[in-house]
DNA sequence: CTATAATCAATTGTTGACAATCGACCTGAT
DNA sequence: ATCAGGTCGATTGTCAACAATTGATTATAG
């Protein structure tokens, strides 16, 4: 199964891989914000000529995970609240429409999907794995948004969880208490499953603007520290 | 003024410029839906290496403008009422926020430029050039989304506009009648400018909906028509 | 005549060399 | 000491040759 995922044609091709390669290195935090990326290194790195490198370089920026300064220089892409906030208002508006359509054409094959992922999220909550929320949290939206046999919004979700990511290891932005986050995701499940697809737009919109709201009013904390500590002193 | 424009690093690179050509060409309806690229032709065409081209390729996929089939061939992109179901049911979610963000940030000089794009949209409408006024729309429909302050939304919207024109040359999606697409635009353009946030939101939500079930309609008629033709007879 | 396998031309994928550009460094004048 | 200008190394942009893959064509066996 995996030998014949891996030989989908897509995945042969030298310049996926490279920018396989490096998108893992940017959303698992290896290489940081900012971080200079120069095509004859990684060339170097992974074997391939800069011509490849340049070619994954380019896909990477069009998921906005690289910027480019032509003729000079492509690093990794910044991350700031100001960034997040532009993911999660999106995440937020995409999601919604995801939910909604989810909601009007939900077969029974999705709604066992959904509640396989939901109860994934929930083992995951009682062990307390960190790491492991993470992935079913966002994997449990994947599938909503799955369900939306939405082409370009699937693919669009896709690049903006990676965009995510990358952002929350850096912004540090903290999952929110188990509890709440359970019943959060409990609540959107039912909403799809029950074909109720205003309620489960609405809850998408606001699951995703209440960690707007926690992202800004961390930000504006740190900020008030920060000014505390080198202000008045 | 223009002659500093080009002079922008990012437009001085072969293969935006290339990219830029091909592009207008897909969006004019000078090359239709599916019409295969050869990676050599176009390269003669544009006298660049076939490298150039290759890089402009693969934006142009980027954008949804192109498909790629590995190993194989390069293509326009198809167009289907699928697929301008899908463009315009993420364009609505889209300008929903944009227009929500819009009202909440505007200033004077936003208001001013909104202004100037509606009447810019009046005078077309009373001119009664069709590609004026399409013009016109768009246009103020991008200014109403780089009110936002988002630039993934901006950058994302402008993707979008593309896709919408091309999809719009072939599927023959016709203009509604100027009176109520003027109104529609002056509510929308009104609520913007008044910083009715909500009000905007749903504006640009169901602006864009109506055209979805304009086109939906229009394709169930073209069917059952086709079926009529071939159907019983 | 059909189905299967080998062949081949057309096309895309990859590479290394060459050209253009930029930013840092150095120089020298005011 | 500061700033304008020039030089140079490092890096990216472009190209043309070479390799790999594909789909169509042809040959061949049943």
């Amino acid at each position: 199964m995996v030998a014949l995922e891996s030989l989908k044609s897509q995945d042969r091709l030298l310049d996926r891989q490279a920018a396989n390669s490096i998108r893992r290195q940017i959303v698992n935090g290896i290489m940081p914000p900012r971080h200079r990326l120069l095509e004859t290194e990684l060339a170097g790195n992974l074997e391939v000529s800069r011509g490849t490198i340049r070619s994954a370089l380019m896909q990477l920026a069009a998921e906005g995970l690289v910027c480019q300064v032509a003729f000079t220089k492509w690093e990794v892409a910044p991350a700031s609240v100001h960034e997040a906030w532009e993911l999660y208002t999106l995440r937020a508006a995409l999601e919604a429409l995801a939910a909604r359509l989810a909601a009007e054409r939900a077969t029974p094959a999705d709604r066992a999907e959904l509640e396989k992922a939901f109860a994934e999220l929930e083992k995951a909550a009682g062990g307390g794995d960190r790491e492991a929320i993470i992935d079913a949290d966002f994997n449990l939206h994947r599938v909503v948004v799955g369900m939306s046999g939405h082409g370009r919004l699937i693919q669009q979700h896709e690049k903006l969880i990676q965009q995510v990511r990358f952002q929350m290891t850096h912004i540090g932005l903290t999952a929110r208490d188990y509890h709440h986050l359970l019943e959060d995701h409990r609540a959107l499940k039912d909403a799809v499953a029950n074909g109720d697809a205003d309620e489960a737009a609405r809850l998408a919109q606001t699951h995703n603007s209440a960690e707007v709201e926690r992202l800004l009013a961390e930000s504006v904390e740190e900020k008030s520290a920060a000014a505390g500590r080198k202000g008045p002193g």
